[in-house]
DNA sequence: ATTTTGTATTGACACTGTCAAGATAAATTT
DNA sequence: AAATTTATCTTGACAGTGTCAATACAAAAT
């Protein structure tokens, strides 16, 4: 009969746990203070256990980043299929309000995905799941005014959306607006905008 | 005749220097390494000097924030000014050019200007100035769709042309857009869907 | 059963922000 | 003019960081 609970010398998972400990780190602290020490720490483990599957603090962030992507590329496809019935103006709203909700769930983990690439480190996959959702995006906005035109338009949207969640994420919103309703506002006049496009 | 260059023990200017140095350090290195130790050094002086001028490298950083914020309402108040003869319309696209264009000048600081407020305190004059550009936007926005409409499509503009910079700024942007002159059809669009709101 | 391989620990290095104690010079008071 | 106070800067320390090298350990392969 193996011990219980003595914790073996070797973790066995310890690249998963990693992964989730950082997410949770990301979660609890402000940012800054996510060290790889602290989250070896919460993964129960000496401070330099991660080397062997985090080159550096950055790629183990760059990871969750990506990883993050994919659970966000899916959630926009969900939102389009949910929406597949309706007109295409409304499926880019519906699209745009869980991109919102999206990135006011994860904060931490949308700014790894959408900032400057000095603490995470860029792999592939998270490169690709980056263009994936664009693609999902310039589709969305292709059924409105054309392909033609769906580049800029894509732009357009997803200068605002982006620009929304990270002013509300950084509290740079005037306190008298409520993003919440005041996306559904936005929406419409963006779409106004690419309706007056074709 | 006083020593021509031997550095006197007392700095003199220190205060000023640090924000000197400080703005230096932040256009030469990436942001995580301009580090308090940094900005004395640069300065010429020892690693605690600060400490009589600045209580934290936040307060440092929040004072640089709050100094390119001053620059920001200036250049957008001047963009303003240069298109007073223009239609509101156009007046709003000279002043997003120059919402664009000091986000491209400036990255660093814009990114601690409008960054979560992790790295740099929240100095009240801060705060000032950032409700100070958000009336301009908002007054500009009003001439085209009336007040009433006013704080939607502030919020609309702002969005849009903050969160273009920040794409922008983090290289997030596909490789196949020219964001200069895709500014300008997004601009159209932003002003085609204000004025559908009227 | 022995070797090899992969994994985790410990210890070290240079760096960081911030604090406390001292040195220095300028400003103020006497 | 001399002495004292005040503001500024330096030095040294502490706990924390990322990363590397050397070492312990256990599982897998021979």
């Amino acid at each position: 009969m193996p011990s219980l609970d003595k914790k073996p010398y070797h973790h066995g998972e310890l690249r998963e746990a990693l992964l989730v400990a950082g997410e949770a780190a990301l979660g609890d602290l402000s940012p800054e203070n996510v060290s790889l020490r602290e989250i070896a720490r919460r993964a129960g483990v000496s401070h330099a256990a991660p080397k062997h599957h985090f080159q550096t603090l950055g790629e183990l962030l760059g990871e969750i980043a990506a990883r993050g992507f994919d659970r966000f590329v899916e959630t926009l496809q969900t939102a389009a299929n949910g929406g597949a019935n309706q007109s295409a103006a409304a499926r880019l709203q519906t699209m745009s309000r869980a991109y919102l909700r999206f990135a006011e769930l994860n904060p931490a983990v949308y700014g790894l995905m959408f900032g400057k690439r000095e603490r995470c480190v860029t792999t592939p996959n998270l490169a690709k799941a980056s263009l994936a959702a664009w693609s999902q995006l310039e589709t969305a906005v292709a059924a409105i005014v054309g392909p033609q035109k769906a580049i800029n338009g894509a732009l357009l949207v997803w200068s605002s959306v982006h620009g929304m969640a990270q002013l509300r994420i950084d509290r740079k919103l005037p306190p008298h607006i409520d993003p919440q309703s005041s996306l559904e506002a936005v929406m419409r006049m963006i779409v106004a905008g690419l309706q007056a496009e074709t």
